[in-house]
DNA sequence: TACTAATTGTGAAGCATTTCACATAGTTAT
DNA sequence: ATAACTATGTGAAATGCTTCACAATTAGTA
């Protein structure tokens, strides 16, 4: 992943910065919230266990956002940091599969909080199509390509089950649509330009179980 | 993370070649299916998006597994995998809040098909209390230690919000559970003996939405 | 048996990330 | 104004992870 750093260089930022970035995003959102107005590296890594360098050799990959002998401009900083993320705007979100895993992340406070918003719902099951939820109609998924596109959906959320989901998402590549977040236990295929993630939730839960057979004096809460 | 190599030799396992464990676990359950007796090391890096070097490598780290010139035993391999792994086994799970998230997650196929079988529910909700999901009755949470106790439960999933997560992982901790898996959007303080993992959803969208803004040409899906 | 082809297992090299450590620059107190 | 203190920003060192490349080993074939 590069980022624009100027007319010519880029830089490659990697995964776990960006993943840092969240966290400091949601630990900025709290300090805002307790009337902070600057914040040390040292506090920011101390309340999502991480090192004061790292917090700052992350942010220092996009600017200078702090002062010397004081810290980080809260509001500021998390202004910069939600505009690093891309959430300092509202992203047109759509969602396949209105199962178990479906239905909860329609609901889910955290996606409209950062401006996820989940305007359009399709599922196959003609109990399901027609049925409202959170006031959103669910759609036919036969209907998937056209209405993404009518829709102006920038994301797709992917909850479906494992055996159908390539399928969804080689519609939901022909609807022009390039980024997915797909919660089936499945390696999607996708061109090059659309990107993919994985939110695999019994992957945290063998994370887990590999720890407690293995190592009985672990060191707390898992690295980002 | 350190695992048994020997009766005195120790080697530090990484996360990601943990995360690419649960991976190949995955993709070894699908070959199974398809009957395969034999895969190599080049296919199974094709099936989940890795180099054949690093599937070899990674499964060094726990013994020598395979066959030269002829790749690894499906069966065979999938059942040391998910021995590495420690599903090789039930695991007594309880889930804490049962709201959208973890409705969704008491029906979750992937928790049971692994051996994560969730046998208790707390709510603190006098509505939810008493009442049955798939077969288990909703408990109060003031008696989520002593319950945890007698259940002899070994991980515990947590699905509350942010504001009360902290207090009842302190109560899970004085169970004396060594495992929780977090989805609450802040990080846990518990004692260094205790595993904590999160799952925070809304970090993935965020990746996607730095990715779209910062990268038009992307590799596809992203890493372990 | 001998030869060919395939594929593992693994040190070593290469690359990426994290941590260190300190010059720099700002704040606070007097 | 000055001194003492604090905390950033960042090259460089240290550490960790991935990829390379090849010797070793087995299967298959004649």
């Amino acid at each position: 992943m590069d980022i624009s750093l100027g007319p010519t260089a880029r830089k490659r930022i990697s995964e776990s910065t960006i993943h840092r970035i969240s966290l400091y995003y949601r630990a900025l959102s709290f300090l805002e919230k307790e009337n902070f107005e600057t914040v040390s590296s040292k506090e920011l890594a101390r309340r999502e266990k991480l090192t004061p360098a790292q917090v700052r050799k992350d942010l220092s990959f996009f600017g200078s956002f702090g002062t010397r002998g004081l810290g980080y401009p809260v509001a500021e900083l998390k202004a910069k940091v939600s505009k690093i993320l891309g959430i300092d705007r509202v992203w047109r979100v759509a969602l396949v599969g209105v199962g178990n895993i479906g239905s909860a992340l329609v609901s889910y406070k955290e996606f409209i909080k950062q401006g996820f918003h989940i305007v359009k719902l399709f599922d196959n099951d003609q109990r399901k199509i027609g049925s409202n939820h959170k006031g959103i109609i669910v759609s036919d998924i036969k209907n998937l390509r056209t209405e993404l596109q009518e829709g102006h959906i920038e994301m797709v959320v992917v909850a479906v089950p494992a055996t159908v989901a390539q399928y969804i998402v080689d519609d939901i590549v022909k609807a022009d649509v390039k980024a997915i977040l797909n919660f089936a236990p499945i390696n999607l295929k996708v061109p090059p330009d659309v990107h993919v993630r994985n939110e695999n939730m019994a992957m945290e839960l063998e994370y887990l179980s590999f720890a407690m057979v293995n190592d009985h004096a672990p060191k707390g809460a898992g690295k980002v």
